[in-house]
DNA sequence: CTTAGCACTCTAATATCCCGAGTGCTAAAT
DNA sequence: ATTTAGCACTCGGGATATTAGAGTGCTAAG
């Protein structure tokens, strides 16, 4: 029963060395340098016959007889999955990580960028970041402005120092006089408030027929309101370093190169990928194929949420090739949550 | 001498077919397809002597021995200029064109993003939209936000409905209160002009020590106008369509790849050219090496710039291979130019 | 269960060949 | 004085052949 497990354990050792041997060399792994990579321990024979019932359990491929291995998707999963649970960043590099967060923040947009650069210059990836979604987050300060007939621009500043504007129509037009009566309504009741709670509020104040005039004005600003929530499932990712992909040996392939470039230039699969994780703060991984996304498929994606007071609002995450190093990766990410949501709410006062 | 005129031209006839040729092929042009291509009124002997010539004046290069002509940059750019004068768009694609920006246009934003889409779908090329400076265009709003000590946000809303934000830090700090009146101050007096005005007539105000109170209000405006304009060195580009490189042939050298995922990661290279040929309005062409940029070396970029109210503020283009359809797209861009400039009219009433 | 040994397989690099598209030149034709 | 037909020559690149060696699977011994 012991030496059961421990064979099995020994099994997936060798599965790690070979897709760590892998990701850094871009080339199948025969079992000789497995073998060497373990400690010489193990003989070439020995690893060769483990490497086949690897291979049998779908762990890992060869490209053809005769060639050395090379993971699988299944293979990847199994591997992240095992280490998933010990991804401690070394005290060193977490403090490096943060110091990078230290000067000349201003606003959430700073963060982002700053994060996606990070991402890119520490893990030579292409770095994700998704804007947070406005219904969750306060506002410190909101701005309505009339463009023309029933159309009204609405610009948002969030705790976050993030500026959004929304552009729609309204049922009846609004004066421009009485648009400002509106903003001054909505700043001077609901600064600090976020859209959702804004939108809560609004609705037992509005029906409510006491005073006409606030009952007027609430039922107006409620329609903003609801507007801007209903337009904010665009959700905007913010993206670089995606030359890092030219990087890659795999990029060699014209027809992988293409791929890639119709890939980077349709930032709204992020979107939408992010989007529907999003109340999980965690970390997901997605390993080639396990991406909905056909155009993934070479792929693995990796992301994280952050919060901002203790609210996971957004998500942020590194795109690459299924061959990238998973755990440095996993590290990173997990760290960099804790160091964004923090500076979040710093900036948030 | 008639004679010799008629030489001259038919020798740029020539240059012009394989230029056409080339461009449509992506393969080295042959003295006997260009004979075909002029209607056989010339043999093919007769115009290898002629394409001799070309060669001998740098207009046409043989990738070796024995392989048909391409064009050079230099013969590249002997055929734009010859044709510059002549490039009115046919009444009928105008009105496509100008139909594309009908519907749902209700910022700039919307203008910046059709066109790229626009100019991406119809040349195949990768579109580019500057924004337009901020210090040319006029205001409809300005919103004063205080982030905290000595930090300050404007939120700008631009007549053409682009919203634009700055975070920056002034000399003292300025109450909360203090910058709503700044804010009222600016939008009531100041409300429908350029920026650089502003700043020109706070010029006048601030130091006349009438009203102390009004005086100090314009100095700080003026102080935070200035920031503004300081900032607004940065010119974001808007691109769309980087996909097309990858349908390229020359895209197929992985060298060539390499180069292309760099240059479309890095948006600034474009900013900083349409910033320079800014007061600008007419077409630029720069082709291959005329590039500053080295990274453009083998990529052609065209632009024109856009009006509003009669004064050139933002530029647009295309970019792509050497190899491209110059004619078409010299057509487009310079129709394209009328159109967004009306539509940017239309937009600011 | 492990390992040494060996036959076998298949890729990728190199070499060789050769077709044919395209040229440049010359000499005849206009 | 051009233009053109004719022809020899060049060279790239596709097709094919060859080979080296890296890696495997299997067997039999440790």
């Amino acid at each position: 029963m012991n030496i059961e497990k421990n064979k099995e354990e020994r099994k997936l050792r060798i599965l790690a060395s070979i897709i760590r041997e892998y990701i850094t060399t871009a080339v199948p792994v025969s079992s000789r340098s497995v073998a060497a990579a373990m400690g010489s321990s193990l003989s070439s024979a020995t690893v060769r016959n483990i490497m086949a019932e690897l291979e049998e359990s779908g762990y890992i491929e060869q490209p053809h007889t005769s060639a050395g291995r090379r993971p699988t998707d299944k293979g990847y999963r199994q591997f992240v999955n095992l280490m998933a649970r010990r991804l401690e960043m070394e005290k060193e590099k977490a403090i490096i990580l943060r110091d990078q967060f230290e000067e000349r923040i201003r606003s959430i947009k700073d963060i982002i960028e700053r994060t996606t650069s990070l991402i890119s210059r520490e893990l030579k990836h292409t770095g994700l970041v998704m804007w947070p979604t406005m219904d969750g987050v306060y506002l410190k300060h909101i701005e309505l402005v009339r463009i023309k007939a029933k159309t009204v621009l609405a610009v948002l500043v969030t705790m976050t120092n993030a500026v959004k504007n929304y552009i729609f129509m309204v049922e009846k037009d609004i004066e421009k006089t009485q648009l400002k009566k509106i903003s001054n309504f909505l700043s001077s009741n609901f600064e600090d408030s976020k859209l959702s709670a804004i939108s809560e509020r609004l609705k037992v104040k509005a029906p409510g027929s006491g005073n006409s005039q606030v009952t007027k004005l609430a039922s107006s600003a409620l329609e903003i309101i609801d507007k801007i929530i209903e337009i904010d499932i665009e959700n905007d990712v913010f993206m670089e370093g995606m030359n890092w992909f030219a990087m890659e040996p795999e990029f060699r392939d014209p027809k992988v190169s293409k791929h890639v470039l119709n890939l980077i230039s349709d930032r709204k699969i992020f979107g939408r990928l992010m989007q529907k994780e999003l109340p999980y703060r965690g970390v997901n991984v997605y390993i080639g194929s396990e991406n909905e996304s056909e155009i993934l498929k070479d792929c693995s994606v990796i992301t994280s949420g952050y919060d901002i007071h203790g609210e996971t609002v957004g998500r942020f995450g590194v795109v690459g090739p299924t061959r990238m190093d998973y755990e440095s990766i996993l590290r990173t990410i997990g760290c960099l949550s804790d160091v964004i949501s923090k500076k979040l709410v710093e900036l948030s006062k």
